[in-house]
DNA sequence: GTCTATAGCCTGATAGAC
DNA sequence: GTCTATCAGGCTATAGAC
């Protein structure tokens, strides 16, 4: 590596590289640290003498990496986000398209939600009121609501629901149905992963209600069929 | 009032009720501070310090009303409990028996919640890991479910759902409909009341979902003409 | 039932040496 | 990027005088 030869005043390309990756490691593991923290203690209850403690250094050395606790909490936010995004997007991507794909979406939704407690919480619950999400952290929800209007509008075409359910408004009911089953779930089991319990193990059949909610009109289904 | 001339030592029955009338009005005045103080610095975040403070008192004297933070939890977690419930039964007590009456309750469960964030916040999304409520706090929910489960009965038996409404599983459905509409609406529209905004505004859609999805069966509907 | 005093913790954040 | 030292508070809870 000539570059690291040259000066260690002006540290080359590759040095550059392994500081950073360094520093992201140690700041991926701060965020680790503190989901834990929010665990055991609540989403309110995150100190960042607790993380810096657990961490092995001392709580000054955690400002080398976030200027305060709100952006800790927004990294939270951020990656939450981002992560949540992408289990869901995989999921679709992985199913059938239509229907089918927005119940595998938003069952990986609800699975991750569940399998990621504080974060949910700190997501979807505001639990700390001095806390208001950056407008970037935010961004990937409307990625999601993007995804889940697409399955919803494959589902008309397919003639598997009526074509109100191409919808903002069907978007918000899925998303009320899924937040709903996760707080029943985390207020009431909160041991219990998703598929258990009772509030969960109904999440097929609260599919099949949104769905019944969105007949395909029986004239649709005469048109489909006499153009087969 | 004779009794209370005969001695200061044993005062009579009218003087203990007044003791007991002021000690329950100050129990009452914390119970409402504390709730003031959840609602600006996070359910997690009450702390018996500043309630003392914006009583008048020093922290110690809360310790003659309740023995913990934990207690003061607990009594409000109860409260929440009753005004609920009560509020709950009055709004079916009030409006048609059956899927109307469901409809009313749910809606008044609705408004009362969202009037009351963070006490809702206490009951449905325990954001307090070392607070577990009380077997005697938690016992109003139970009737609750019983409530909710008579109109399911009533609507059933006149014919507005189908006879898989009348079930522990529907009782878990509507909940989770409310808990679900609310956690969308406490989380992204924080200054709403209950009827305004994109979440609330949808509730009657949403109990029509669910009616749709236990359809009486056409036999029971041509019985039931038949018998007319 | 109120107070003072205090024990024994905790916190977020900053200054400045190394 | 780490540390020590420190500021300027905060907290729950108890002891004991009045």
């Amino acid at each position: 590596m000539s570059s690291e030869e040259i000066s260690t005043q002006s540290p080359g390309p590759q040095r550059i590289d392994r500081r950073a990756r360094r520093r992201q490691e140690t700041i991926e593991e701060i965020l680790d640290i503190a989901t834990d923290v929010m665990t055991e203690e609540g989403v309110n209850g995150l100190s960042l003498a607790e993380v810096a403690r657990r961490l092995g250094v001392q709580p000054p050395s955690i400002y080398k990496y976030f200027p305060s606790l709100m952006a800790i909490y927004d990294a939270l936010f951020r990656r939450g986000q981002v992560e949540h995004l992408e289990v869901m997007r995989q999921a679709m991507a992985e199913a059938e398209p239509g229907f089918a794909g927005l119940t595998a979406g938003l069952e990986a939704s609800g699975r991750w939600l569940l399998a990621n407690r504080p974060t949910a919480q700190l997501m979807f619950w505001r639990p700390v009121p001095s806390y208001e999400p950056s407008v970037e952290a935010f961004a990937p929800s409307v990625e999601m609501v993007v995804l889940q209007r697409a399955r919803l509008a494959e589902a008309v075409f397919a003639g598997q629901l009526g074509p109100e359910a191409d919808s903002e408004e069907a978007v918000y009911f899925v998303s009320t149905l899924i937040v709903g089953v996760l707080s029943q779930a985390m207020a009431n089991e909160p041991d219990l992963e998703w598929g258990k319990g009772r509030f969960t193990s109904t999440f097929p059949k609260l599919m099949m209600l949104f769905a019944a909610a969105y007949p395909v009109p029986t004239a649709a289904l005469e048109q489909r069929n006499g153009i087969r």
